[in-house]
DNA sequence: TATCCACCGGAATTTATGGAAG
DNA sequence: CTTCCATAAATTCCGGTGGATA
């Protein structure tokens, strides 16, 4: 059924986008002027998850790159500190002294050593830009003219309020790029060349690329997983083509995997609250706390690390929840925990089958 | 109503780590 | 090898909030 696999890859970059022709020529137009020496425009794209933010970003330096070589760098700011995003900026960079990347460099020195390195243009993009603590970075980044930067966040309400009036540029108008979920057709149009590429020929039926397309609220990452899903379970029951019944099937197999991706990148604390919220069931987050501290000397054995506090159990539990992985139902200490799924366990054995935790 | 309690989350402070200089 | 120092992560501290209790 699935003739190859790669097709439905996070990573796999088609070679042209679908229905994405208006945000690439706003793409192109701030990128452009990095083709005449000049550094790019900075920009801000904004839009839900899954809808091809990085996707639209990555393939406009792609064609930027198919005209005139402009140096890039793609980072994942995602619980990343500032000092950690410039030291990698500086670390990818030819020119640069691996030595000048070391861990405890004082930021501003590196920011110096950008600003020393760095000549010609660098588009700088800064995937899950929310999440970059305060404003140091973007202050540092608008302190070396050369580098430009994309930022991709999910709301750009937010983004203004964290950077206030610091603001380097103006991060509006021509300067944000905002993108939405595809409607159906559209989607179903990007599904059925997905389909083409890495299917066998008929084995899925328009009428049933619209309805995942529909399911998934146009939110591509979703569709494209549940297709390759769909296509999967219609493998595993022997059937020659994708019936509805491996559609109906498809999504709950597509989120899990989402979602258990998003677990597996995430550090050993955050699974073992993860794992302890998933066996506990809904759990007021007073007993949260009190399982925690029954079981951490022994979950902990044997592991470079060592417990945590409540405080620093309170940012895990809130980046649980950023991901998508735990819920919270309730207000201060009347909060209820529980895992979003309680099919997806965490990588690791962390918590010993004794029958209650 | 007044007081207590537990949590939340921002901010200040402490601790652990590891690279560089002496 | 020792000392020094900056970063990053965790802890401590604290004001704010709102239900429980008397």
């Amino acid at each position: 059924m699935i003739t190859d696999p790669r097709v439905f890859d996070e990573a796999y970059r088609p070679r042209t986008l679908l229905h994405r022709d208006r945000e690439l020529d706003q793409l192109m137009r701030a990128l452009r002027p990095a083709a005449g020496g000049h550094g790019a425009e900075d920009l801000l794209v904004s839009g839900p998850s899954g809808v091809g933010k990085t996707s639209l970003v990555r393939h406009g330096l792609d064609v930027l790159d198919d005209h005139v070589a402009v140096e890039h760098f793609y980072v994942r700011a995602l619980g990343q500190t500032t000092g950690a995003i410039l030291r990698a900026i500086l670390q990818a960079h030819p020119d640069a002294d691996p030595a000048a990347a070391a861990r405890n460099r004082p930021v501003d020195a590196l920011r110096a050593d950008l600003i020393d390195v760095v000549d010609d243009p660098v588009v700088v993009v800064l995937d899950e830009a929310d999440d970059v603590p305060g404003t140091d970075l973007l202050d540092h980044l608008a302190g070396i003219p050369a580098i430009s930067v994309v930022a991709i966040c999910h709301s750009p309400q937010k983004w203004r309020a964290r950077l206030g009036s610091a603001s380097p540029t103006r991060w509006g108008g021509e300067h944000h790029l905002a993108l939405d979920r595809f409607g159906v057709d559209e989607l179903a149009d990007i599904l059925d060349r997905r389909a083409r590429q890495g299917l066998v020929p008929t084995a899925v039926r328009r009428d049933q690329l619209e309805r995942i397309a529909d399911e998934v609220a146009g939110v591509a990452r979703h569709g494209i997983q549940a297709l390759r899903a769909a296509a999967e379970l219609a493998g595993e029951r022997g059937h020659a083509r994708i019936r509805a019944e491996d559609v109906d099937d498809a999504f709950d197999r597509a989120e899990r995997r989402i979602l258990a991706a998003n677990l597996r990148s995430l550090p050993v604390h955050h699974q073992v609250l993860y794992e302890l919220v998933r066996r506990s069931g809904p759990l007021p987050v007073v007993q949260l706390h009190e399982r925690y501290e029954a079981i951490a000397a022994d979950v902990y054995e044997g592991r470079p690390r060592t417990p945590i506090g409540k405080r620093a159990r309170r940012n895990k539990l809130a980046k649980l929840r950023d991901y998508g992985l735990v819920e919270v139902d309730g207000e201060r200490q009347f909060r209820v925990y529980r895992a979003v799924d309680d099919g997806i366990e965490a990588p690791n054995n962390f918590i010993k089958q004794s029958g209650e935790i």
